[in-house]
Formats: C-alpha cells, sequence, structure tokens
DNA sequence: TAGATTGTTAATCGATTAACAATC
DNA sequence: TAGATTGTTAATCGATTAACAATC
C-alpha cells in the first residue's frame, strides 16, 4: 500500500466514507456492496473490487460491517486525525457553512471565520466567532491550517485567495463563480451547483 | 453525434462551459487547450481530443474562439434553453444559493422557493418571494419543473425529496448529508464538501 | 518566415463489468 | 442444507498521454 491510491479509487472510497457514515446514523450494522451501490451509483462489483484490493473486510453471504469498514477505509485515506480549516466570509453562504454539521461529522474543524466587515467582527458563526481579517496569516500558522474554504462573493474571491496563499494554505474550496489563479503547490476546488445540473439535466434529456 | 456522451466527456464538457463563461467575462476573446487545463486540471491533450470529436473549432497556433466555443458546448450539452428549478428551503443556505449569480449565469432560473416555516411565507429570497410548502406540486407542474434543490436540515431531507418525487421532479440536489430513497428514474445528486475534502487532503498528504 | 497551437495517431494504462466459485 | 453475498478472474472498453505533422 505504499502507492498512493489513483484519484478515481480515492474519490469512490471517499463517497463510501459518507455512505457509511450515514447508514450508521440510521442505525444499520451491516451493508452490502448492493446497497452501498444503490446509495452512490456506483457499480457493486467494483465496490468489492475496490475494498478487496486492502483486505478481505466483508463477510461473504453477510456484507460489510459498518463499523469496521468505516474504520479501514479511514485508515486507507489516512484522515483518521482532526483537521482545522480556516473559513474566509461570514455572509449567509458563510455562516451556513459554518452552522452545518457536515464537516465536523467527518473530523473537520472550523477552526477560524473571517471576514473582511468590520461589522461582523466578533459575531458568534458555528462553534467560533468571526475574526478580524488581519490576522489570517497568524492564525493560520498557529493552528496548523492547511485548508481554506472560500465564501465570497466572485469579485473577491482571487484577493481572498491570494492572501490564504501567502498565508500558507495548500488546499482552496471556491464557492464562487471566479476563476483563481494560484502556485501551481495550491490546489483549488471550484464547486458549481450550475455546471454540475446541467450535467446532470443532459442525462435526463437524452 | 445519436450516441450519447459518456459519463467523462460530459462531465468534462461541462468544465470547459464554466471556464469559457467566466474567462469570457474577464474580457478574454480567445483560449487556448493549455489555458482551459490550467483552471480545470485536466489534461491539455485531452481537452483537445474531446473538442475535435465534434468539429474543427480551434484555429492552429491561435487557440479557441471563446463565444463560438461556448455555443458549440451548449449545443453538444443540449443545455442552450432556460431551466426551470425548485428551491426547497429558504433558511441561510436556501438563502445564499438563491441570491447567488451562479445559477442564472448558465440559464438555470430558480422558479419557486418553499420553506414548511410560515414564518417565513411571502418572503423575497433571490428575485421570487417564499412559496407556501402546500404548493409545490401545482408550482413544479405549472412551471414545468424537472429539477429540485434540496436546503433544509438532513432530518427533513427525505420527507422533501418524496414530495418532490411526488410533484414530478426527477433530478434532486441535496445539500444535507442524508441519504436519500427515491425511484429508480429519479436522479440524486448529493454535494458534500466535507467528503471533496478529505479526497483533497489525501493527494495533499501524500 | 518563425512561433504557436491545433487535430490526430498510436500506444499504454486503468476502469468497468459479467460471471461464478468460495464460503458465511 | 439453502440462500446470500463476497472475493476474484477474465475480458472488454474507454481514458489518458506523448509525440508530432499540419497549419494558422
Amino acid at each position: 500500500m505504499a502507492d498512493r491510491l489513483t484519484v478515481g479509487v480515492a474519490a469512490r472510497l471517499s463517497r463510501y466514507l459518507q455512505v457509511l457514515t450515514q447508514a450508521r446514523k440510521m442505525g444499520k450494522v451491516r451493508i452490502s456492496s448492493q446497497e452501498i451501490a444503490e446509495y452512490t451509483n456506483i457499480n457493486a462489483t467494483q465496490i468489492r473490487r475496490d475494498l478487496s484490493a486492502f483486505g478481505k473486510f466483508g463477510k461473504r453471504g453477510v456484507g460489510y460491517n459498518i463499523d469496521s469498514l468505516l474504520g479501514e477505509i479511514r485508515k486507507i485515506l489516512r484522515t483518521q486525525g482532526q483537521h482545522n480549516i480556516a473559513l474566509i466570509g461570514a455572509g449567509r453562504l458563510g455562516q451556513a457553512i459554518a452552522s452545518s454539521p457536515i464537516f465536523a461529522e467527518h473530523g473537520i474543524n472550523i477552526a477560524a471565520v473571517f471576514d473582511t466587515d468590520p461589522e461582523k467582527l466578533g459575531r458568534p458563526i458555528g462553534h467560533v466567532t468571526v475574526s478580524e481579517y488581519g490576522r489570517l496569516r497568524e492564525s493560520v500558522h498557529d493552528k496548523n491550517i492547511i485548508v481554506g474554504v472560500l465564501a465570497v462573493p466572485a469579485a473577491g474571491a482571487q484577493r481572498a485567495a491570494d492572501d490564504l496563499v501567502a498565508s500558507g494554505v495548500k488546499i482552496i474550496f471556491n464557492y464562487s463563480e471566479a476563476l483563481l489563479e494560484t502556485p501551481a503547490d495550491v490546489t483549488v476546488h471550484t464547486s458549481n451547483p450550475a455546471v454540475e445540473l446541467l450535467y446532470a439535466l443532459y442525462f435526463h434529456l437524452t
């Protein structure tokens, strides 16, 4: 397992993680590859194949134990610890992100929230309060943050991305429609629901 | 071109659409496969290959004209018209979605917003006002809506999904962490930033 | 002409899937 | 035992990429 996973395998393992986390919350103890397939739209054979590359996690005739499979996948993806992230933007989207349980559920802690609007300074958001934008660099360093989430309007996105990069952030999640220019060692994930929707529509219409 | 695109090709074409839309807003007229590659992290050869399967859209030594390439890709993806969608949930996330320019930019119109909270009824959100939840079915039918966006807490997501399905919606975008059970002819896209983040972290840490 | 970039080939690699023996 | 579901094989198909001639 010294080899790095391919992009496809890592993406699918993450999806399994999500399904398993939710299935556990629903009180399930075991799950079959067929059930995971129904929730993820990933072929059941491929799921078994993905998992069996790392060990024999299932029981024939029974399925997979959810708790133990969660642990195995977390080990493979090396996401067992807590991760601190910074959120830029305390507007509606920023508030929605900070108050969502989605991150905490996967061990991701929104350690600091920044906004350039002095009006918003000190306001509670999630389980922290809005910090002064000027303290971004200090905070990223002190809290060992490598992920920044941009919840700002497109017009301010590049500026905020530059500041995150200057602070040492290596992974940026961009929720604006702006295209961001970053150094080669920084990864940008732009989330654009409209684009995903057009793509979903194509398969519906054909 | 009678054949349906493969999932991979359709996904990539959607990404190109996003980059072209933004590049045009930035005032660019032409773009090279290399530039698209930098913004999408998709190999430049593959971009040219994807496009050349549908025609000779570029000029050697020059690149692609953004306007005309946009038109070509929209033709291929059959997304030239306006699409009405329904938004369920007028909380922070719902408000953020409704007020974002991201959908309008791609010809997607949030035609109606619903919330079960009577307090929110009639409030302005985006360019519409919050409608009574009970009128969902009527509205979906009248406005020819096939896409529903769920911006509700996980606890209410399945109920809302059931109502959307009963109303005739065929594509659901789920912004909660809940797993949704739907009939086979309904597509669910669950967006989970935490899962994407774990996946991005894996490639950063290895 | 010189430089740039497309369109296309050719080769490789990984993803996908049906089928089924193994076994719980 | 009967039924269910995994783990694995074998075969196919599509994705990916380097390289380069064509040509703007």
